[in-house]
DNA sequence: CGCCGTCCTTAACAAAGGTTAAGGACGCAA
DNA sequence: TTGCGTCCTTAACCTTTGTTAAGGACGGCG
């Protein structure tokens, strides 16, 4: 696969609204937002962890309708737009494929504006790690359910639609309630049944096929003494 | 193209979270939804007009992740599946409309969490208005600025994620600032120009061609004027 | 080593919107 | 016609969240 490796710094700018691309965005280490701006605020609309594309879908658009952003340090590869057009053509299955991974980011989609919809901020703050935590755990980041978080409060604000104090206030009672740890850039859950439990998540719109990633470390221990 | 036709009523549901179906659904007169529902609450994800076909991504999926669901009395035409499979084997240049039309899709949804998470109520509901005007004069059914309207002022709460009550003191905002009139199922944009101020309209999301669309009644007058 | 900028934290206050409740309009069906 | 159900409307009250402001921790850079 032709690739050429990006480095960019927290709150980079990978793609800007308006460009016309000639490659997409496989993402190695880090995070990458979407981001959405204009005078009446500035909103993140998903949150991408390594493994993903998130341009992938914009592979046949005219020009880039929003801002593709780092979230903390980032390695990037890029690669050719022509490579993918040719991987469609060539591979029916591969193509279903990529329409299966573009499907599940529209189902993210939904799910974050049930989540901004639906949800106070405690539940909604505890969603977005619930949905980060499995996501990473699927591409083997989160092992122990403790992961990398390069992310400001105010990230944290801007993609759960609450204010920066109002984030600082919501991370504070999840703390309080020891159901996450949030120190020097690592978040660890520490009550994962607990966590779930607050969001109401529900992970079913991620379309996994293995959900041995919900298991809580406890389940997983029992599991261990069952078979041990 | 092969179509088996469909009559429905206002919120009725016409494919279900978990069904497999086997044809794509064209809406032909009404409006549909795509609602997300779980114990905590309801949330409309979009909404769709006639000609658009809101389950079309929905192609190589599995099983559908959420609920269609008809806002007043509807018609669509369900077409099988085969018929958009060959279509997509046989013509590339079908095949990329029709990603295009997913692209369209995917900026709608991230336009939507932007605008339930930047703006305030009062804005949010204009912002949908302007948006549902625009969509309605593009296959012309909002030629003066007027429009059929089946939504209960829940189903308003649902999509700008605020409560049946609110949604009430919104409307009746929007009226005493004479924006928009809202009677007997039809709603008539009064003031175009301030509704798209209000709500700070910037439709590039929509990805149109022909912007004339976006004029209001006014410039249209103009124009006719100096044409004549 | 010290400075500066970014980020986190806290408090007091203000505003937006949710909840509950109750009455009224309207249309449909018996 | 009457009755019932859905929807709209309004009011009072309360909770959540935003805003502003200020101080403190921390890290990078000169």
């Amino acid at each position: 696969m032709p690739a050429t490796i990006g480095h960019f710094a927290s709150h980079d700018t990978i793609a800007r609204r308006g460009e016309r691309p000639t490659s997409c965005c496989l993402l190695l280490q880090g995070y990458l937002c979407w981001m959405v701006e204009s005078e009446s605020g500035q909103q993140i609309t998903s949150i991408h962890v390594p493994g993903d594309m998130p341009d992938l879908q914009n592979l046949p658009a005219p020009q880039l309708q929003y801002d593709l952003v780092a979230l903390g340090p980032v390695v990037v590869a890029f690669v050719p737009h022509a490579f993918f057009r040719e991987l469609n053509a060539s591979s029916p299955r591969l193509s279903r494929a990529l329409s299966l991974l573009a499907l599940a980011d529209v189902s993210c989609l939904r799910n974050w504006i049930f989540n901004l919809g639906t949800r106070d901020a405690l539940a909604r703050v505890a969603h977005l790690l619930c949905e980060l935590t499995v996501r990473l755990r699927v591409v083997g980041l989160a092992k122990d359910f403790t992961f990398a978080s390069p992310f400001t409060q105010s990230d944290l604000a801007a993609a759960c639609a609450i204010s920066a104090v109002h984030a600082n206030r919501t991370i504070q009672e999840l703390r309080r309630r020891s159901l996450v740890q949030w120190h020097s850039k690592t978040i660890a859950v520490a009550d994962w049944a607990g966590l779930v439990q607050l969001a109401r998540f529900r992970p079913d719109y991620l379309g996994l096929r293995d959900p041995s990633m919900l298991d809580g470390p406890q389940t997983g221990q029992f599991a261990a003494q069952l078979s041990a």
